[in-house]
DNA sequence: GCACACATATATCAATTTGATATATGTGTG
DNA sequence: CACACATATATCAAATTGATATATGTGTGC
């Protein structure tokens, strides 16, 4: 599953400009998927050669050109096939993890700083999370990710809070050995 | 935080192969960063050609000969400045919860196979990561990355395991409409 | 009134990374 | 004796990131 597939699958939603995808990659997929404009731009276009998308141009009075993308039936189709072919495969790319990991090449201060960082991080994330949680339009599977998404996060939250202390203990004591 | 930096990192924990360094992002690493060889490798020569570590040959008697690389003092110190200037940046890419984001479009036996492959998913990485939870070796830093993802995991399998059985209903009530 | 940040909108590009493939051999299982 | 799996290195097309470019509008603070 990638991006080309993420931005057929958001056309099977609805009609979407380029940016719009941008916006919705930075939204509703946040918490389990990203994608830069220099994926989502060149996807929209194989999509477009592969005739699984159409597009109209909206003349933007004031701005660039709206190019807005249609699902075609046969990218509907396509769509499906995949998802019935993708494993539930999870990938996690943690810096948190990882400078913990290394911890004890840190000083306190910076460890300090990481936990607060993160913490702040994972509170934000609930935040968003939260504000979107009663949205009516959603099917019953998108309101699994948000609330996926806000447990895990909640979870990981109180995790750091508890291990904190304990971390700057043990690493102040590591440091004067 | 990227390939090069993390295969610096584990150099400063001991000498590796990049084979051996391949199995540490399959093991230590695999809860919170993967790598694949096509990295890897590149990695370890651009290293090397920047003096940030030293490589020594041991001829393999059976197999292809073994390099062996050591960081240099530059390189230590060059991993612990990185250290301090890269941020706890998480990125989550869930194969899961876009398959779940699109659940109206799967039938329900699909549905039911998706979360049977998740939880089994899960079960084997806290199994795994239960296996190396109690190395004596291991530094704070290390034994937190350990119960944080085990903890992680362990609740991420009740979330789902609480939740299947709605979704599977609200899923079927759903196509029946 | 004007600078500055941020939003709309598209697009490209070098560098990084994946996932597959190639090569060559050893070891354990059925 | 075949087949899968482990050791060990390396490369490559394709996908992706993160930065940059272009052009304009809108709101905020001084």
């Amino acid at each position: 599953m990638n991006v080309k597939s993420l931005c057929l699958g958001s056309l099977c939603l609805k009609d979407f400009s380029g940016y719009e995808i941008k916006k919705l990659f930075e939204s509703a997929f946040n918490h389990f998927y990203s994608a830069s404009y220099g994926s989502i731009y060149p996807s929209l276009s194989k999509l477009l050669d592969e005739g699984l998308v159409t597009v109209s141009i909206q003349p933007g009075d004031k701005h660039p050109d709206k190019k807005i993308f249609s699902v075609t039936s046969e990218g509907r189709e396509q769509f499906i096939k995949e998802l019935a072919a993708t494993p539930p495969v999870e990938q996690m790319r943690s810096g948190f993890l990882m400078l913990m990991f290394f911890a004890h090449l840190l000083d306190t201060p910076r460890l300090i700083e990481i936990l607060d960082q993160i913490e702040q991080q994972y509170a934000e994330e609930i935040d968003y999370l939260d504000s979107i949680k009663d949205c009516e339009e959603n099917t019953p599977g998108m309101r699994f990710t948000v609330e996926f998404g806000l447990d895990s996060y909640q979870h990981a939250l109180n995790f750091v809070r508890q291990h904190r202390g304990q971390l700057i203990e043990k690493h102040q004591q590591g440091a004067v050995k």
